[in-house]
DNA sequence: AGCTTTTAACACTGGACACCGTGATCTATC
DNA sequence: GATAGATCACGGTGTCCAGTGTTAAAAGCT
């Protein structure tokens, strides 16, 4: 991959090349970064210290190097937004479940966002959540009236959790209630982290129909804790991404599995 | 007021005086609003539609009427506008009742928020409330634990409300929780909205002491639920622009009385 | 000290977005 | 069905701010 005379990057982009040039060589500095993106040292010192906030890498006097592995691959900015059109075709699939007049239950993951986004059309219609990126964005919607779920406040995914959480999640019955995992392995879903877990469950035990969204790069990654069955789901939407063999792995574990096609790119 | 020929607003300041009008008269049509203010009438209807999501008028064919009467009082880009000083300066006697390390509850009024803007000097701190823009404020605090009340969302408000609330008070206990009325007489808060008084009821029933936030303006005022009686607080703070014998009337009601000075007026 | 690398401060700019108007189309009401 | 009112769709315009560069000062290294 060279770069040198490439059109200008935006930001975002140009720092995720950064990473992948610091990634693949090890270390550099930042002049030659300078000359290899045409940009002043200034803007490339301003990107290494976003990478360093992330996590991504080290700064140290004369150039950058390479945090120890792993790192890359699980932060979660990065992921975000190379999954987005994954997301928006889940979304968009999941929409078409979604009937007006009935309240649905998102989880705090960012694929239950994008589908959010596409509620305002299915007015009217009665949303609960627990994840305070969706509540700012449903709280504007006219026509749909919003339960926040209240709790402890988690700054990590910007949304409410523990006891308080899953109490009031147990005193609501939803029609429909969507939850997206960290990981999808052996006919289980899972989660890298603790305290998130009750919460899913508890989404899951209140709602009378319960869909799992997926994207296909989860289902060939692990973590720690154990949230449910597939079976426990009555559906499973995946996007179109994942292996055959994957797909049909899944197809055997689930009550219902449903593959979402990438969309068009869209014009933005 | 008259607006004809004035300097062209923005889209909120019109927007409120749009509500004013309204309220004003009664009754209005698009037409005559956008002589008025000197917009077309695609505007005008913009506006109007804006209004009638936050819930202060009703749009009918040929016209717009205003909501029946509280409704305007209780918007809450209307309530933080007016009586600024006078909040300020309760707010910073009532800060001096919070030592670090406690759980404080705050309800949704902009007295409370007012409050809300100085706590972070007073880390650790859990804070309690229901109001989403406290929540908002609270949430991006460093050292401040954040619980958030979940309920049926309010648009008026911008606050959550219900059983779903009330339950989850409940489920609490605070070291102290702040409360603000929307009038104050005869021995006794109140305040002009029937769903919001159970949840007041219920903070000052899950906090170990109790405060009543009053500016000078709602001793002079009626409302018509009775929250509570003064006694049931252990401290009313009112600002110093009240009537002395009002004060004395106040005095004689309440256990502790605290009268707050107003500060000088800040640099912004 | 003398050099290089990094940070700080300030001004500029281009693009995004909010805001508004115009004309066409849709929809209630009589 | 006629008409006034409301909405839709599109394009223009101004404002705001993220992003960037320049220059100067600060901080490390040898």
């Amino acid at each position: 991959m060279s770069e040198g005379g490439g059109t200008r990057l935006g930001p975002a982009r140009r720092q995720e090349a950064i990473a992948e040039q610091i990634l693949a060589r090890g270390d550099i500095t930042a002049g030659q970064l300078a000359e290899l993106f045409q940009v002043s040292l200034m803007t490339i010192h301003r990107d290494l210290n976003e990478l360093e906030r992330q996590g991504l890498v080290r700064k140290l006097r004369g150039g950058v190097t390479a945090q120890p592995s792993g790192v890359f691959e699980s932060n979660v900015s990065f992921r975000e937004r190379s999954m987005r059109a994954e997301k928006e075709a889940i979304a968009a699939r999941a929409a078409e479940l979604v009937e007006p007049g009935m309240a649905v239950m998102l989880d705090d993951s960012t694929t239950s966002l994008a589908l959010a986004r596409r509620l305002e059309a299915l007015a009217p219609l009665t949303v609960v959540t627990n994840f305070l990126t969706t509540i700012e964005l449903v709280a504007g919607m006219p026509g749909i009236r919003l339960i926040a779920l209240g709790g402890d406040y988690d700054v990590l995914h910007n949304s409410f959790l523990g006891v308080t959480c899953t109490d009031a999640i147990a005193a609501l019955q939803a029609d429909l209630c969507f939850v997206s995992p960290s990981a999808v392995t052996g006919g289980h879903a899972y989660h890298q982290e603790q305290h998130i877990v009750p919460i899913k469950r508890a989404m899951l035990g209140s709602a009378t129909r319960s869909v799992l969204l997926v994207d296909h790069t989860k289902l060939t990654r692990t973590a720690l804790y154990r949230v449910a069955r597939l079976q426990a789901f009555d559906r499973v939407i995946v996007d179109a991404g994942a292996a055959p063999e994957a797909l049909q792995d899944l197809d055997q574990l689930t009550r219902s599995l449903d593959v979402a096609a990438l969309l068009p790119p869209e014009a933005s």
